[in-house]
DNA sequence: TGGGTTATCTTGACAGTGTCTAGTTTTTAT
DNA sequence: ATAAAAACTAGACACTGTCAAGATAACCCA
C-alpha cells in the first residue's frame, strides 16, 4: 500500500485553480498574478507553468468551469418550468443569478482579450455547449448555421440578458435597485419579466 | 506676443492623451501602459504623473470623451427620427455603432475596474449626461429615481442593445454576422429593429 | 533687474509582474 | 539498479506603476 503523503499531480494542479478561484474572488481578476497563485499553492514561482502554459490558461480553465456552471444554474432552473415562455423566463433569470453571484468569473467568460476562446479548444467547447444549450431552449436550430433567422430572436433575448447582467455587474445602473444580492436578482427578475412578456407576444 | 515654441502645458497634456488613444487602438488596452505614453509623448516615463495622478486618472479622461463621443452618435442620430419609435430605434442603432466603431472606448466606459467613476466625479458627470439623455429618449423620469416604474422600459431597452454591443464586441456571436463593419452594423440594426418592434407594441 | 517661489520635468530606485533558461530533485519504468 | 522522464526550483531578464529627490525653467513681485 502507497501512504499517499505526498501529493499527486492532480492535487497540485488542483490546488492552483483553487488559489486562483480564491485570488479572483478576494481581490478581482487584478489579484490573480501567477507568482501570487503559487506562493498560495505553496510551490516555486514556477511550478504552474508544469501544468498551464501561461496565465490566459488558468484563466482558460476557470472560465470554462464557469461555462459549466452556468449550464448547470440554467439547467435545472429550465427543468423546473412547464411551458415554453416559462423555460424562456427561468432560462434568463437564471443567467442573471449566476451573473450576479459570481461576477468574477462572469468577467473572465465574456472578455477576450482576457480569454481568447480561440486559442483553448477545452474552454471554447465548454462555451460552445453553454450557448447551444441557451438556443435550444429558446428553440433555434444551431448557433453555427448563418442565416437562420430563427437566431434573431435567440441573440435578442440573450442580448438583453446579458446587457442586464453586465450593467448591474459594473455598477452603471446606480444603487437604484438595492444593494443586497437579493434585491438585486428581485430586480432584474422585474426587468426580464417585462421583456419576456412583451416579446412573447 | 510669445512666440510659443516651446510647448504649452495643454499641448503636452493633449499629447499624453493622443498617445493614449493611439496605444489603445493599436494594441488595446493591454498595450496602454504610463511609460509607453510617456515614450510616444517623448517626455520622461514620470513627466504624465504631473498632468494625471495615476493610470487610472488616464483612463478616466479617455473614458469621459467616449460618453461625450456616445452622447453625440446618439443625439446626431435621434436628431433625425420624427416619431418616438424611431427615436428609440435610432438610438439602439447609434449605441451599437459607436461601440462597434469604438471598441476599446466602449469597453473602457464600461469596466468599473478599470475606471471606477466614483473616484473621478468629472468623468462621472459626462457618463451620468450621456445616461440621462438616453433616459430622456426613451421617455422616463431622472434616472435616480429610486422606485420609479418608468425606469423598467428604459432598462430593458439599455440592456438589449448594451448586450448586444458586448456580446459582438467580444465575439461571443461567432462570424455569423459578418467580417466587415457594415455588415456586423447591419446585423445588429436586423437585431434592434426585430427587438423594438416587438417592444413598441 | 534681481531673487524667490512655484511649476515642470528628469533621473534613480523599489517592489512587483510574466516568462525564458538552466539546473535539480523525484518518480517511473525497464 | 539504472536510465529516462516528469516535476519542481532558482536565477535572470525586461517590463510595469509609482514613490522620492534633484534639476531646470517659468513666473511674479520687490
Amino acid at each position: 500500500m502507497t501512504v499517499t503523503k505526498s501529493a499527486t499531480r492532480d492535487d497540485v494542479r488542483a490546488e492552483i485553480l483553487q488559489a486562483s478561484i480564491a485570488l479572483m474572488n478576494e481581490g478581482g481578476l487584478g489579484a490573480l498574478s501567477m507568482r501570487e497563485v503559487a506562493r498560495r499553492a505553496g510551490v516555486s514561482h514556477q511550478a504552474p507553468y508544469h501544468y498551464f502554459a501561461d496565465r490566459g490558461a488558468i484563466l482558460a480553465e476557470l472560465a470554462g468551469e464557469g461555462f459549466d456552471k452556468l449550464t448547470d444554474y440554467m439547467v435545472s432552473a429550465v427543468g423546473l418550468a412547464r411551458d415554453k415562455a416559462s423555460r424562456g423566463r427561468a432560462l434568463g433569470e437564471a443567467y442573471l443569478r449566476f451573473a450576479l453571484n459570481n461576477p468574477e468569473v462572469f468577467r473572465l467568460m465574456f472578455r477576450c482579450e482576457m480569454v481568447d476562446l480561440k486559442n483553448y479548444p477545452e474552454a471554447k467547447e465548454r462555451a460552445d455547449r453553454c450557448f447551444q444549450y441557451v438556443s435550444d431552449v429558446l428553440g433555434a436550430g444551431p448557433i453555427g448555421d448563418k442565416t437562420s433567422a430563427d437566431l434573431v430572436p435567440v441573440i435578442a433575448a440573450w442580448s438583453t440578458a446579458h446587457g442586464l447582467a453586465t450593467l448591474m455587474l459594473e455598477g452603471k445602473l446606480g444603487e437604484a435597485f438595492g444593494e443586497t444580492l437579493d434585491q438585486r436578482e428581485e430586480a432584474a427578475r422585474k426587468i426580464l419579466a417585462y421583456t419576456s412578456e412583451k416579446m412573447s407576444k
